[in-house]
DNA sequence: CGCGCCTCCTGTGTGC
DNA sequence: TGCACACAGGAGGCGC
């Protein structure tokens, strides 16, 4: 669920509360919170125990927290992972992961994720970039995001163009529900192939990719509870405008057609049958 | 090596 | 009332 507006709201709740805190205690309440970390929750524990959080960073739906030594911790919300701060005295969550305190006290840092797809990982000099992430490409809020690098990519893929949006190595950060919107906005059925777009085709898409980021980002930040950051949908997360997505059914908002789902990958995609055509021939080899 | 499918996981909603 | 099952989906891993 949380895609690249609702990591860096996360992001700056972290920063916010986080920055320059010295861990004093960390707690692992379940090993599948605990990602890629061979030697082991204890081992997780006691590296970060006694270092200080010098900044929060992003790239696509990734956190890391670099660390006075030089290593970083490594954030995945997955679908429904939470980084809250709360009081030690408040009660834990059910579905509390990870708990780390610190030596100056409330508030402490909780993991807390109902469906176990997200995680935490200590990155050993990762607190430039890890390595662990280093795959994943920039997005398309980052300054340095090449605009004219992702679209001669994607032009070059042989796919749908939903699975490129989807693909965190060609551009991070978009979900099911930011690709559905921006494919929408751009007029395209994401089953059109990548290599026939023009360049120009998918300059605007990657407009429409940013415009839906900027718009859920403003809104986004607004509904938070100062000490709660949180990803889930009872904070404002759906109250988001959606123009396609979940709206089987319902009017086309630009030409009145009902919105149509199909499946895709495992999952739903929504689009205006009348805005958005499927493609008539397959992808050309 | 590019591409695409499968799997992990659990709470919610729905139909019988 | 309770059971069975579809559904939500990010991303690593693996097969072709």
């Amino acid at each position: 669920m949380p895609e690249l507006p609702e990591v860096e709201t996360v992001r700056q709740g972290l920063a916010r509360f986080a920055d320059g805190r010295k861990i004093n205690t960390v707690e692992v309440h379940h090993p599948r919170a605990i990602r890629r970390h061979l030697p082991g929750s204890e081992h997780f524990a006691a590296v970060l125990i006694g270092r200080t959080i010098v900044d929060v960073r992003r790239r696509g739906k990734y956190l890391w927290i670099p660390l006075d030594s030089g290593d970083a911790i490594v954030a995945h919300l997955g679908m429904s992972g939470q980084l809250l701060f709360q009081p030690a005295a408040a009660p834990d969550e059910t579905h509390l992961r990870v708990r780390v305190s610190f030596v100056d006290g409330d508030p402490e840092l909780r993991f807390v994720d109902q469906r176990t797809f997200g995680g935490l990982a200590v990155s050993e000099g990762g607190a430039e970039l890890p390595g662990e992430i280093a795959h994943i490409a920039r997005d398309p809020l980052d300054p340095l995001f090449s605009d004219t690098g992702f679209v001669e990519a994607l032009r070059r893929r042989q796919t749908e163009v939903k699975r490129a949006l989807l693909d965190q190595t060609l551009i991070s950060g978009v979900g099911n529900i930011y690709a559905d919107e921006a494919l929408w906005r751009a007029k395209l059925h994401g089953a059109r192939p990548t290599s026939a777009l023009t360049r120009p085709a998918v300059v605007r898409l990657l407009g429409h990719v940013r415009d839906v980021l900027n718009e859920a980002l403003k809104d986004g930040g607004t509904s938070f509870d100062a000490l709660y950051v949180n990803v889930n949908g009872e904070s404002g997360y759906f109250d988001r405008s959606l123009n396609v997505y979940g709206r089987e059914g319902e009017a086309c908002y630009r030409c009145g057609t009902a919105i149509r789902r199909e499946p895709f990958m495992n999952r739903s995609s929504y689009s205006c049958p009348h805005c958005q055509p499927r493609p008539r021939r397959r992808p050309a080899r």
